[in-house]
RNA sequence: GCCCGGGUGGUGAAAUGGUAGACACGAGGGACUUAAAAUCCCUUGGUCCGUAAGGGCCGUGCGGGUUCAAGUCCCGCCUCGGGCACCA
């Protein structure tokens, strides 16, 4: 009987499906194995045959342990949130939902007839409510939680409030500060914090939640219209599109993965991970042990100079860093200046506020840096009301109302005097001008945007605003200068200088007055550029003096701070003292600005270059000179803190996760504001349901997609949901929140990374409607014992994906802190692309010849016809082709007609045979449909042919290199591309897919399938195998055994053909052999494997047939053919018995006739026996 | 620039420091066949000597080294792929 594919697995396919073979129960009595392959997206285009070769891979590992006696867990699902269908949604109009369903069917079509044991009952989606419910869950929980630094685990928030009613935040207890705001945040007492009002409290709260809204420097593609993660930016352009990404600054949800650095690094050393995926990963964390060094400020230069009050500056220095905390006092004073007005606001605030001026008025609003006493946001109008002390800084007024132009406000003052004299007619003058003034379109989203804003203690915002002279607690030992970051305190006394960067806070503070111009245009210019510029030009030196001087913490000498944009703001403090001697960044700086350069180390030329060597020896003048670098490291660390100048630190290049999108395809935050603040959604109004909404576009306002759903908002009074019936009573913390009415929902969605960070849990319990998973089911199957998927997804989802799962373990809802103990990556099957060669046309006809409107067809030349092209041999055909179709240019001048260029353009690798000659047939249909009105012209070998190049490149649509596994599976079966597809080498390594190579396996299964049948009759006999059948059926268990074990698959699937090679040689046909070896096989191929298992008169699937085992015995050889060797080169083959000794063996191979040939008679100097491996003579 | 991987026939590749190229594709030759497909058999790293049987030499990116013996270990380079990148 013929091996018939189609019908056998087609058989199968529906019989597995029946039977519900692979299910999986959570079965405890049976020991548990967990394999997973990474979440795909079902993406529109299908499968091609590169996607499930992790697929296969983790299927027969998966099968071989279900053999081996394991309960397996072997799901599938689908990352079906995502960019992708929601492009597709606002191009076509069609909703994301529809065409990921539509994708996912495709998807689970394709997979179906690869022949995975996928248990479906247990897929999940992260766009199904039922499922991102737990997602929005889970991040209420990130919400809900800090990370406790001496616990190092994320605690309850409920515990860091109680911890602040009992003893505030001060001293040590000020340490628990994480991220970015370790340090910045100012102590306060009991007192102080009970006497916060609500939105203050909340802001404090806002540095500490893992899950937190602040307004950040994010990744923002205009193209994809959102924020983008660092790991979804390659080289400045989005990952997915390739669209060009700018640095912005935006109110922005964010998790806190910082708080996890260093866990996420020592975790790493425990797992079974292939090192370049580790080292990825402590790659993009970035430790870098160090020391933070404080310059103090040197007397600062007089007010006139400086351009502002003297005293704001040095006070100001002290908070020096990424400075959240500047901000939360910003906001804290904001709001007692509202309480404690000066009696002119306060009688201006009585009659514009509300609608006295017709429009929203807000006072003591914060913008960028400043607080304003007034503004109108929707119309960009601030009002500012002067008191005296605006005589003294009337430059520094000039500086803010240019900074807040720029922001697109325009600042009317008046005087308290003007205030005072009669009210009424300053509220006139206001409406006047505000009738004037255009309303901005982004009326709502720029309210709320600054509210928010407001709302949140900003990072690097401090410096200017008047009324905010510091505190006393601000000033005195608080002050501190500039703090740096460096990994070589060893150079301290090499710095020569200091070196800002231009979104460095303190810059506006330090920049003299007659540095302001240049400075301010500086930063300007250095902000607005976009990433990609800055990284393109990183080459080129910029920079600009601020005028000012820090004091060196050894010296006491005065160093001057430069500004620069080779300092990033983003890591460390955003400064760095500069180091020419012993740093090329700043040996370059310095260079160009013709700074001085202090050689550090000893034997530095630092005249070519900075010497960074680290086994040197320090011979800078002061106390380090004569060391060694890494002690000189730890003595001046030791002085630094001695001197309270400074202390040894870890800083970490990992930023903390950009987790909103502006975006309608993902799940909603389940936030609601109210005041400006975000609150939690009660856990019982989840799932928070995505709206439907008319676009999939932005607002008229630019805000998100969600901003056009009807009602996108809060009652705390109202139960949301299934039309407001079943309004159950409020829990107390609702009713605590008022009833106001409505509330704005968050209308940013959550990142692709969501779903995908916890998904593998689902998986133990998709069901379950109370809880993300049972503990029991979590119990039970633990982590991930074997993960397969990409090498791409290093460092973004992988790193997601651990981190949460250290929280969940944090909070106790799953007792381990990794989720995947063995990762695996598959390697890329590249396409083979085809190409035709084109003569490059500009070089061919447009060289110095007026071609205005001149047209010529597309020369396609075949491969063996270049080097006559080249050689112009061909030009006066071209030519008369050329005036062929350009009737109208007679006078043409083509001066010189050169085909020496050519162009390689794709053609289907489909019209391509293995001798790379094109179908040109084919290819003239492919022609007229894809691209009709071009027109072109074929220039043929001698013989007619037409033979194209080839190349080996990704394999994607637009390479026309794509081959689907639909197609081979209907040619070969899926057992045959299952098996190939394994063969064709090892798992991880990158590979070009050659389907000619396939008829190999086919082959291979038709053996197999012979070795059962004699003619067309089934023939299995009962007989006893001899040694021979013997040796072959357990050298191939054992290898196949082993290989599973390694991953090795392409070697197991050369086993087996040596296997059915051997005993069709051997003509064996016994039931003693080929019953284990079907086993042996079914991982591979199960749908041929569970035929032959039927009918070898099975009646239970193959699936739950137990692994065979594989003996020595049958495997022990009598004889050994030893390799006799001369000098280590193999000449001769002498056979001896096994059991012949090492003595033995050398006494009979030298008494043997051929070596004493060899040996000329001459007594070999030492010979070398290794018993059943080889005999080497050296002569 | 830094950090990971790789580099073996025409191709995909195999090889606990122990016979380099298993297995497969392709190619060449042959059998069966009216023919083709399918199937089966033989040859297939290069090169030289020989009519032949057979034999010699060279070969795992390059150059050194360790060893009785190196694709495998060590040192230095070249090169391809991937990751990171003014990260202080």
């Amino acid at each position: 009987m013929a091996y018939d594919h189609t019908e056998i697995e087609k058989k199968w396919r529906d019989e597995w499906r029946k039977r519900g073979t692979y299910r999986v129960e959570n079965d405890t009595t049976l020991p548990k194995y967990y394999v997973l392959d990474m979440f795909p997206y079902p993406s529109g285009a299908g499968l091609h045959v590169g996607h499930p070769l992790g697929y296969i891979a983790s299927d027969i590992v998966a099968r071989y342990k279900r053999h081996s006696g394991f309960n397996v867990l072997h799901p599938m699902g689908y990352d079906s949130f995502g960019l992708p269908a929601e492009q597709y949604a606002i191009q076509t109009g069609q909703h994301p939902a529809k065409t990921t369903e539509e994708n996912a069917a495709r998807y689970r079509e394709q997979l179906d007839r690869i022949g995975f044991s996928f248990d479906w009952s247990r897929e999940v989606r992260t766009s199904n409510a039922d499922y991102y419910k737990w997602t929005q869950w889970i991040f209420l929980q990130l919400f809900d939680s800090w990370y406790d630094p001496k616990a190092d685990m994320a605690r309850p928030i409920a515990e860091l409030i109680t911890r602040f009613e009992a003893t505030g935040c001060q001293g040590q207890d000020a340490e628990v500060l994480t991220g970015d705001i370790e340090e910045a945040i100012g102590p306060f007492t009991a007192a102080e914090w009970k006497s916060f009002s609500e939105r203050t409290q909340q802001m404090v709260l806002q540095h500490f939640r893992l899950a937190y809204l602040s307004d950040a420097w994010v990744n923002w593609c205009p193209a994809l219209g959102t924020v983008l993660a660092n790991d979804e930016v390659k080289d400045g352009v989005s990952e997915r599109g390739g669209h060009p990404v700018e640095r912005k600054r935006m109110p922005q949800w964010s998790m806190r993965i910082t708080a996890y650095a260093q866990r996420l690094l020592d975790g790493l050393d425990e797992l079974d991970w292939t090192t370049s995926m580790k080292e990825a990963q402590r790659n993009w964390i970035g430790r870098s042990t160090g020391a933070s060094v404080r310059f103090a400020l040197s007397p600062s230069p007089s007010p006139e100079e400086r351009g502002m009050r003297s005293e704001v500056a040095p006070a100001r220095a002290g908070y020096f860093t990424a400075d959240p905390a500047i901000a939360g006092r910003l906001m804290a004073h904001a709001n007692s200046m509202r309480k404690n007005p000066t009696d002119a606001e306060d009688k201006l605030w009585q009659l514009i506020r509300g609608k006295g001026t017709g429009e929203k008025i807000r006072r003591q609003h914060i913008i960028d840096r400043f607080i304003v006493d007034f503004v109108s946001l929707p119309k960009r109008l601030v009002i500012e009301v002067d008191g005296d002390i605006h005589d003294l800084q009337k430059e520094e007024d000039a500086a803010r109302s240019i900074r807040l132009k720029e922001l697109g406000f325009d600042v009317i003052r008046f005087t308290n005097d003007e205030v005072y004299r009669d009210t009424h007619q300053v509220r006139d003058k206001i409406k006047e001008v505000l009738s004037k003034r255009t309303n901005v379109a982004e009326e709502e989203k720029l309210a709320e945007r600054t509210d928010v804003e407001a709302a949140t203690p900003l990072p690097r915002r401090g410096a200017g605003g008047e009324g905010t002279s510091p505190s006393p607690s601000e000033k005195g030992p608080g002050v501190k200068g500039i703090e740096v970051f460096t990994t070589r305190p060893d150079t301290l006394f090499g710095v020569s200088f200091l070196t800002l960067a231009p979104e460095h806070e303190l810059v506006q503070t330090l920049t003299t007055a007659t540095q302001r111009a240049e400075v301010e245009a500086y930063v300007k210019t250095s902000t607005n550029r976009s990433e990609r510029e800055r990284q393109a030009e990183v080459d080129k030196v910029s920079g600009v003096f601020t005028g000012s001087y820090a004091k060196h913490p050894f010296t006491g000498e005065d160093v001057p701070i430069w500004v620069g944009d080779y300092v990033l703001a983003g890591y460390g403090t955003g400064a760095v003292m500069a180091v020419p001697g012993g740093d090329q960044r700043d040996w370059r700086f310095a260079k160009h600005f013709g700074l001085p350069i202090i050689a550090v180390t000893e034997g530095a030329d630092i005249e070519k270059a900075a010497d960074e060597r680290k086994d040197a020896v320090i011979c800078s003048e002061g106390f380090l000179k004569g060391m060694q670098v890494p002690d000189a490291i730890r003595r001046a660390t030791e002085e630094l803190e001695k001197l309270g100048a400074g202390e040894g630190r870890i800083n970490y290049r990992l930023r903390d996760a950009a987790f909103g999108r502006q975006r309608y395809w993902g799940e909603p935050i389940p936030i609601y504001y109210k005041d400006d603040i975000p609150y939690p959604l009660p856990e019982s109004e989840l799932p928070l349901v995505l709206p439907e909404v008319d676009k999939f576009l932005p607002t008229e306002t630019g805000e998100p997609p969600l901003a056009r759903a009807k009602n996108w908002t809060y009652s705390p009074l109202h139960r949301r949901g299934a039309g407001g019936e079943g309004s159950g009573s409020p829990s107390p913390s609702e009713k605590g929140l008022g009833d106001e009415g409505a509330y704005p929902l968050e209308t940013t969605t959550m990142p692709g990374w969501a779903g995908s960070s916890w998904y593998f849990l689902r998986y133990m319990d998709p069901h379950n409607e109370g809880r993300f998973a049972s503990p029991e089911a979590i119990n039970y199957w633990q982590q991930i014992d074997l993960y397969m998927g990409g090498s791409e997804h290093a460092t973004g989802h992988l790193l997601y994906f651990r981190f949460w799962t250290k929280f969940l373990f944090d909070r106790g809802w799953i007792p381990f802190d990794e989720p995947a103990k063995k990762l695996v990556n598959q390697g890329m099957i590249q396409g083979v692309s085809a190409f035709t060669p084109v003569v490059h046309t500009h070089k061919a006809f447009l060289h110095n010849s007026d071609r205005n409107g001149a047209k010529a067809p597309r020369f396609l030349v075949s491969k063996g016809r270049i080097p006559q092209f080249q050689e112009n041999a061909a030009s006066d055909e071209l030519t008369s082709i050329y005036k062929e179709n350009n009737p109208g240019f007679p006078e043409i001048q083509i001066e010189e007609f050169q085909a020496t260029s050519f162009l390689n353009q794709h053609v289907p690798i489909a019209l391509v045979d293995d001798k790379d000659r094109l179908n040109v047939s084919l290819f003239n249909d492919w022609r007229s449909q894809h691209a009709p009105d071009e027109q072109y012209r074929l220039f043929l070998e001698l013989d007619g042919t037409f033979v194209c190049t080839r190349e080996v490149e990704k394999m994607s649509k637009s390479k026309f290199n794509v081959v689907n596994p639909d197609d081979i599976i209907e040619k070969y079966g899926a057992d045959t591309l299952r098996l190939y597809e394994m063969f064709l080498g090892p798992l991880e390594q990158s590979k070009p897919w050659d389907t000619n190579g396939i008829e190999g396996t086919s082959r291979f299964l038709k053996k197999f399938w012979n070795l059962f049948f004699e003619g067309d009759v089934l023939s299995v006999s009962e007989e006893a195998p001899t040694d021979a059948e013997q040796k072959v059926l357990h050298a191939t268990l054992k290898k196949v055994t082993e290989d599973i074990g390694k991953m090795s698959f392409n070697t197991s699937v050369a086993q087996f053909m040596i296997a059915a090679n051997e005993l069709g040689t051997l003509k064996c046909h016994k039931r003693d052999i080929l019953e284990p070896l079907t086993i042996a096989l079914a991982p591979f191929a199960p749908h041929i494997a569970e035929e032959l298992w039927s009918l070898l008169g099975h009646a239970d699937s193959i699936t739950t047939a137990k692994w065979p085992q594989w003996h020595a015995r049958f495997l022990e050889e009598s004889n050994f053919s030893y390799p006799i060797s001369f000098n280590g080169k193999t000449r001769l083959q002498l056979e001896f018995p096994v059991a012949l000794s090492k003595e033995d063996v050398e006494a009979a191979v030298l008494a043997n006739p051929e070596v004493q040939l060899r040996l000329e008679g001459k007594a070999p100097k030492k010979v070398i026996v290794v018993h059943k491996r080889i005999v080497n003579i050296v002569v």
